[in-house]
RNA sequence: GGACGAGUGGCGGAAUGGCAGACGCUUCGGACUUAAAAUCCGAUGACCUUAACCGGUCGUGUGGGUUCGAGUCCCAUCUCGUCCA
């Protein structure tokens, strides 16, 4: 036996050892609970990197422990396998993305298995293969039949690189500018006829079920609210003076509506063409709408603000008072009905827009003091206060009155309850090749048909040779595809050529994984309903508001459609954060340097030449570091050690190459300490409760071992803190070394003691030289099939511990003392301290406080 | 502008309101070695004091507050990050 640690001779070993036991597979018949660990399952972009890495062995650890700790795990890994990189690779390498895909999956399941993970492939899936996304289409069909999905043209994000629409969600800003948060390029506005899920349905349970999640991480309950958006108001009933047409308008100070002094529309608000066509306004009214269209809402908020008069007026329904109608650009169409009654007087951007244009200022609500007088307002007052000029609610406070307003518009019919959504409903249509296709046909004569059930799946063309998307999917351009018959009248009819976004897939995968391969239905009821909620999900803070909440939304609508029996998909939600590493930004010449071109120029660089930055790993920004370069030198167990003791899991951490030695350190230490004396410790008994009294120095081995399974314990169930339990084990190490050479049978016993307990308690997170130890100090069975070790509470607990003595806060004396002192022998000893003595120069102190096993204040 | 999160040694980070800096990295010194690497041992917050030991003061972004006691709780404020405008 070696005693040099070289984990590239034992790692492959029992990974096969491993697999060959089917140890982490899930036992259909179990007495054992049922535990469901999910990943969120991954695009297969290629290779992977230490920043991924991360995720993946954060779950393989709790899978470890959980099955450790008597559960029967699903621990199951599939493939989010459409999506726009393979198609965008095909684009430019010719080769095909299902040939690219399944390329990948491939090299990252090699990485995976690598990583030591152990996942249970038996339920393996992957979104693009026809057997799933068949019934991804088959939902889609349920959805629409409950009236779930519905198709209209709209404006929608449509991205310039891409060339397809994306969701609100996919649109990110990047230097003041709308861009797609997958190539970066700019998104415009454009006019689409497009399929949406109608999620807004679903928007005020989603918000309320929140408060079912207990299991959630705050910061992300709080930004599906914020992003959701509910907010409560009316909808008041405005028309147009020359017309008479409609135009209600959502405001959520109903309060203020006697205070109304103008209109404005938003620049896409459909009705403004109509109402300028003929008027010598039209051609300005039209520029300005055609400027502002250029603009993206989020922008729009922050430039100035602009208007024009439309020449037409508006009558308020409480008023009946004729007001100037306008178009806005700070009036968003996306916020209720597109139309802002603008109270200058109690709304700030009404404010400034009303000065600017000398439009007139009512005041309607008056603060505290009594006086307000529109003349002199620098700011608009936003704040409750008591109504004036508000017909029959004068005099009310403003804010206690709102009920009763609304009551009387609804009693009147001059307006209605109305709740407002911030978000949209999900546009699911993308004009793209690689995704599952929408099954939907067009027919002359019987109009949209859906494609009947028995029909299904709808295969994506294969012989595909012009990947260049044009605008259009490029499914539009395969005519076998596109043509077909209408499945009502049989006549002649074309397909729908979008295809689905890819969230739709990853919306329901988490249901398959229990009936993959299944041909007869899309989910399999019985299991499904047996092993779901998830009893822990893990993945990405990113997903927040967009995968958790569509996943939410399906679950919700198949729980009603009685198909599942629970209402939410996820019980714990983990969301690790990212790995960073210094990036070299070089101003000048706007690029990334890698990190050889930065050490080849540093010495001719001025400061302020190159930005050093922490940046989340990734290829663009040459700061990734590959497993490929840590595993042959340092072995696997190294990298997963180093990546759970880099820092708090739910937080970014920056990558150290250096300190991935001290990983390697800890397990050289572990190694020598085993391989050094496994030869005697085979035959010993671990038995040291029968050993009796033992000597000081031993018993304080003992002892640490005992603190360190409680230690450890606590820390694997509490947060994943995975860290502190490393740094624990590193303690323990670090004590049975200190020790010196174990030579007589209690020392044996006790070193066996420590040694098993650090490759138990160290099993989930470096697999492979814990089960090694295991083998190596006698045992047969592997590592994972024993139980996670008890602590033994009186054998954990010190005898003697070092207090401190403070006199007013201030440390004057240590001393040491045995635990089992009462609080009043420790006040004695406190007090009769000879240094404690020279302090309190014979004064009598006025108070003191004694906290047991940890200090004296004596206070003057 | 709003919401949330974070500011602790040279660095990453530990600390149920109770001795700040566990554990790791770095650096320095030593052992081993022909030499180097690896490994092992020791030191490593700042300042003051001392020949040396001993000893002392300050210290968790900043300013206040609560408390016998605050990195931790409260108020204010600054900086950074994220999300939403």
């Amino acid at each position: 036996m070696t005693i040099h640690y070289t984990p590239q001779e034992i790692e492959p070993k029992w990974r096969k050892f491993w697999e060959e036991q089917g140890l982490f597979q899930m036992k259909e018949h179990s007495k054992k609970p049922k535990f469901y660990l999910l990943m969120m399952f991954p695009y297969p972009s290629g290779t992977l990197h230490v920043g991924h890495a991360r995720n993946y062995i954060i779950g393989d650890t709790v899978h470890r422990y959980k099955v450790m700790r008597g559960f029967n795990v699903l621990n199951p890994m599939g493939w989010d396998a459409f999506g726009l990189p393979a198609e965008n690779a095909a684009v430019k390498g010719g080769l095909h993305p299902r040939v690219s895909t399944l390329r990948n999956i491939t090299r990252m399941k090699e990485q995976l298995k690598e990583w030591g993970t152990s996942y249970d492939w038996n339920h393996e899936l992957a979104s693009c293969d026809p057997i799933y996304y068949r019934w991804t289409q088959w939902l889609f069909l349920k959805f629409y039949e409950k009236g779930l999905v519905y198709k209209k043209k709209s404006p929608a994000n449509w991205c310039t690189g891409c060339l397809t629409t994306i969701a609100n969600e996919q649109v990110v800003e990047s230097a003041g500018k709308e861009v797609c948060e997958r190539c970066g390029n700019t998104v415009v506005q454009k006019d689409l006829e497009q399929w949406f899920f109608r999620i807004t349905q679903y928007a005020e349970r989603l918000v309320s079920d929140l408060d079912l999640l207990p299991g959630w991480p705050e910061h992300v309950k709080l930004r599906q609210k914020n992003w959701i958006g509910v907010s409560h108001g009316s909808e008041v009933f405005f028309k147009v003076a020359e017309t008479g047409s409609a135009l209600p308008c959502f405001t959520t100070r109903p309060d203020t509506l006697w205070g109304v002094t103008f209109m404005s529309l938003a620049p896409e608000h459909p009705i403004i063409p109509s109402l300028v066509a003929g008027t010598p306004k039209e051609k300005e009214v039209m520029e300005f709408v055609a400027k502002n269209r250029q603009i993206r809402a989020a922008d729009r908020a922050n430039i100035t603000k602009e208007g024009i008069f439309t020449g037409k007026h508006v009558i308020n329904p409480v008023t009946g008072a004729k007001v100037e109608l306008w178009v806005a650009n700070y009036a968003l169409m996306e916020y209720g009905t597109g139309a802002v009654m603008a109270v200058p007087a109690h709304d700030q951007r009404d404010f400034e827009f009303a000065r600017k244009y000398n439009i007139p200022i009512t005041v309607v609500i008056l603060p505290p003091s009594g006086k307000l007088e529109a003349a002199d307002m620098k700011t608009a007052y936003a704040e409750p206060g008591t109504l004036v000029n508000s017909g029959p609610f004068s005099g009310q406070k403003s804010d206690a009155a709102i009920p009763g307003i609304i009551e009387y518009l609804a009693k009147n019919s001059l307006g209605k309850d109305a709740v407002h959504y911030r978000l949209r409903d999900w546009n699911i249509s993308r004009q793209r090749y690689w995704g599952c296709p929408i099954p939907m046909i067009y027919c002359d004569k019987c109009g949209i048909v859906p494609v009947p059930e028995g029909n299904l799946p709808v295969l994506l063309p294969e012989d595909v040779e012009d990947y260049k998307p044009k605008g259009k999917s490029v499914l539009a351009g395969v005519p076998a595809f596109v043509n077909t018959t209408c499945p009502n009248c049989g006549a002649a009819a074309t397909r729908e050529t979008d295809t689905m976004d890819t969230f739709v897939d990853s919306s329901w995968y988490f249901l398959r994984y229990l009936s993959p391969q299944d041909d007869k239905k899309a989910i399999h009821g019985k299991l499904v309903n047996k092993w779901l909620p998830v009893d822990q999900y893990v993945g990405g803070a990113e997903h927040a508001t967009k995968h958790l909440i569509y996943a939410r939304f399906f679950t919700k609508v198949l729980h009603d459609m009685g198909l599942l029996t629970f209402n939410e998909p996820f019980q714990n939600l983990f969301t690790q954060g990212m790995i960073c590493k210094e990036s070299y930004w070089q101003i000048a010449e706007r690029r990334y340097l890698t990190l050889d071109e930065y050490k080849k120029m540093r010495d001719k660089l001025s400061p302020g030449d190159v930005e050093i930055e922490m940046e989340k790993m990734s290829k663009s920004h040459y700061n990734v570091v590959s497993p490929d370069e840590i595993i042959p030198k340092f072995g696997v167990d190294t990298m997963r050690i180093y990546i759970l003791f880099i820092g708090p899991p739910e937080r970014d951490a920056e990558w150290s190459d250096e300190a991935v030695m001290g990983a390697y350190r800890f397990l050289g230490k572990f190694w020598y300490l085993a391989t050094s004396y496994h030869e005697v410790l085979q035959n010993v008994k671990n038995d040291v409760a029968a050993l009796g009294e033992l000597p000081a120095p031993l018993k304080t081995v003992h002892r640490k071992t005992h603190q360190t399974i409680k230690k450890v314990t606590s820390d694997m169930e509490g947060n994943f803190q995975f860290n502190t339990a490393t740094a624990a084990i590193m303690e323990l190490i670090n004590t049975i070394r200190d020790y010196g050479e174990y030579k007589s049978d209690a020392e044996y016993a006790v070193l066996k003691e420590g040694l098993e307990s650090i490759a138990l308690l160290l099993s989930p997170m470096a697999p492979h030289i814990s089960e090694e130890i295991w083998h190596l100090l006698g045992h047969k069975a592997s590592i994972f099939q024993s139980k996670w070790p008890d602590y033994d509470e009186a054998a954990a607990r010190d005898e003697e511990v070092e207090i401190a003595l403070q006199v007013n806060g201030k440390i004057r004396s240590r001393i040491t003392i045995p635990t089992t002192l009462s609080k009043e022998e420790i006040e004695k000893v406190a007090l009769a301290d000879a240094k404690i003595q020279e302090t309190l120069a014979g004064k009598t102190p006025r108070k003191v406080i004694v906290v047991p096993n940890n200090l004296v204040n004596i206070v003057m």
